[in-house]
RNA sequence: GGCCCGGUAGUUCAGUUGGUUAGAACGCUAGCCUGUCACGCUAGAGGUCGUGAGUUCGAGCCUCAUCCGGGUCGCCA
């Protein structure tokens, strides 16, 4: 750099500071040269500032202005000055830099794609070069302001008494929930490590160490498949806190999102958030996160055809299940019999044996069911629906409820998307509650905690936990940002014996629990202060604050669905000599 | 593990019923241009059509397999 030393970034630069003599770094984003003068955009972490160079302009510092080209790192000197013509594409563009002094730090190959926000590339391409893809702005701006994001909520809890701790990477490997992935340990050949999912044991246990108030921006591993908002390696905003209700939890938490929300976005969230039941979410949205930014609720119709001989209700209604219904007012232009086909696969995507539907236009009326209905029947339907000449009614019927409600939810959704009835702008925030404490598993053949073998059952579940599984409840929220899950938590059991009932309820035996959770229910023996907390996704809030449709674009450098890394290939094979230090044979070779 | 979509110049794409020399835009290279900012003008270079096999007189196009990427269901306490 030689003399040369940077004294202002770009970015904010403005006309106020026209005539200061100044020293900036960056590289090239673009160079317009017209002969006789020639301006060129120089790009730093901040923004965009076009430097100038002219007849005025020094012999040798105009050469290596010619000489410039895109991606060239370079540190530079001048006056700025009031630009002849101004444009407002750029937040600098009243200014420009007129330069005095020029020095190439490093040139650059030509790039295999443009830096710029505006070109179209594959993510496989813009992966393999994420340095690259991430100096285009759009791509940067992300985490500059997750790391803004995450500087607020240190503040927030730190001004809220809780104590930042970190908590081992390497822990012992837990049954139930997610798939681990496990690390070898050399020095006592055949055991693993497991990297963590969360840090829910730990931090409970620093609640029994009596540090009151915990919270973490923790790294987590799931191995599992990967999706647009799932990555393997994902990152919590963890946090406990002792002698606490469900309330106090969700108040200061909401506290920390109407923050984020001022600071970041500059939007006044009302709070409390509505919170709302687990069991009427499902009943009216179909789904336990729910995109309150549109209506199109659901609604149980099984009473008005519950005599009906169309075979798909029949045998849903005969088996104890339910025929859901949801009326889209004054869509029949817009759901034609075609787009009703593909809402139909969405519907049996999520299980459904397939989607019933009439079509109500001023021609007349199209039913793929009402045939098999009496005159009674179609009445009183219509009149549970709401119906009206416009409208369409949708319609699922399943023996199992929560099934039909989900599939019936996400057509919902499609309707939403397809139909334009989601504001883009809109944040609807809500807290889904009470919780089912248990879930049936099918693979598993038995109960199984939802949330986790920790979660403390509501007052009124409290003697149901052995004898009525399916109808217990649990002191566990999540937060729910426009149909997407932010975070959850819950209230945790801190009675050593009521732990014990729900290992039994859970089919553990005595020496599985002991195996798996023995630390933990030895020192909930010695005194453990009454806690809950919750755990949020950061890149899923980043994303969503951003509005930004996938987790990667808000995560440095990202895997792909295979989960390898395509920057530096990640996962790879080792050397021999690695594998025989850890007593490790692969039973299949790997593929070169 | 299942289903759907995609892979053709550096990039993004087009490519007819299977037929001669595979096109466009942007980028790149060279030249010109003193107020551009998606600068403009002129010329030029640039292709194992993801890979392998098959059908055919002939394959970018059809068939099979395989690899890579995206979405999704299962899975994700």
């Amino acid at each position: 750099m030689g003399n040369l030393r940077r004294t202002h970034y770009v970015g904010g630069l403005r006309l106020a500071d026209a005539g200061t003599e100044m020293t900036v770094a960056g590289s090239i984003a673009k160079c317009r040269d017209k002969g006789g003068i020639i301006f060129s955009d120089l790009r730093d972490t901040t923004g965009v500032l076009q430097m100038v160079f002219d007849d005025g302009t020094d012999r040798e510092v105009f050469a290596k202005a010619q000489s410039l080209k895109s991606e060239y790192v370079v540190i530079a000197r001048g006056t700025l000055r009031e630009r002849d013509a101004k444009t407002d594409k750029i937040p600098t563009g009243e200014v420009e830099l007129y330069v005095s002094e020029l020095r190439v730090l490093s040139a650059a190959e030509t790039t295999p794609f443009e830096i710029r926000d505006e070109i179209k590339v594959k993510d496989e391409l813009r992966l393999k070069y994420r340095y690259l893809d991430l100096r285009r702005p759009s791509m940067h701006e992300p985490l500059v302001l997750r790391s803004r994001i995450c500087q607020i909520v240190r503040n927030y809890f730190c001004d809220h008494h809780f104590c930042e701790i970190e908590t081992p990477m390497l822990m012992k490997s837990t049954p139930e929930g997610a798939r681990d992935y496990l690390v070898p340990s050399r020095v006592q050949p055949g055991h693993f490590y497991a990297l963590p999912q969360s840090p829910q044991l730990y931090k409970q246990i620093l609640m029994l160490s009596g540090f009151d108030r915990y919270f973490q921006i923790a790294r987590c591993f799931r191995d599992e498949d990967l999706r647009a908002d799932r990555q393997p390696e994902f990152t919590q905003i963890d946090l406990e806190m002792s002698f606490v209700t469900e309330d106090d939890v969700m108040t200061l938490n909401e506290g920390l999102i109407k923050l984020l929300w001022k600071e970041i976005l500059n939007i006044d969230l009302t709070t409390p958030f509505r919170r709302i039941p687990w069991d009427e979410a499902m009943a009216r949205f179909g789904s336990d996160k729910p995109d309150m930014r549109f209506g199109l609720e659901l609604m149980d119709v099984t009473d008005a055809v519950r005599s009906s001989s169309f075979a798909p209700f029949r045998s849903a209604i005969d088996a104890g299940g339910s025929v859901r219904l949801i009326n889209c007012k004054g869509l029949a232009g817009q759901l034609t019999r075609k787009t009703i086909d593909k809402l139909g696969e969405v519907a049996k995507t999520y299980g459904a044996k397939g989607l019933a539907y009439t079509r109500l236009t001023e021609e007349g009326e199209t039913s793929s069911f009402e045939k098999f209905l009496t005159e009674e029947e179609k009445t009183a339907l219509r009149a549970a629906a709401g119906a009206e000449t416009g409208d369409v009614l949708l319609l699922v019927s399943d023996a199992n409820n929560t099934r039909a409600c989900t599939a019936l939810g996400q057509v919902r959704l499609e309707v939403g998307r397809r139909c334009d009835l989601i504001d883009p702008g809109k944040f609807e925030f809500l807290w889904v509650v009470r919780f089912p404490l248990f879930e049936y598993s099918e693979e598993e053949g038995r109960f199984m905690a939802m949330h986790h073998p920790f979660t403390m059952p509501t007052e009124d579940s409290l003697d149901k936990v052995e004898t009525d599984q399916a109808a217990c409840y649990a002191n566990a929220y999540d937060i729910v940002l426009n149909g997407v899950e932010l975070g959850g938590g819950s209230i945790r059991i801190n009675d050593p014996e009521l732990q014990g009932r729900m290992f039994k309820a859970l089919g553990f035996t005595e020496e599985k629990a002991r195996e798996s959770f023995g630390f933990l229910m030895d020192a909930y023996r010695y005194g453990a202060p009454p806690h809950g907390g919750m755990a949020y996704g950061l890149d899923r809030l980043v994303m969503l604050m951003l509005g930004r449709d996938s987790i990667r674009d808000v995560i440095a450098f990202p895997k792909v669905q295979n989960a390898s890394e395509l920057m530096s290939g990640a996962p790879d094979v080792v050397d021999a000599k690695q594998l025989t230090d850890l007593r490790i044979a692969c039973l299949e070779e790997p593929q070169a």
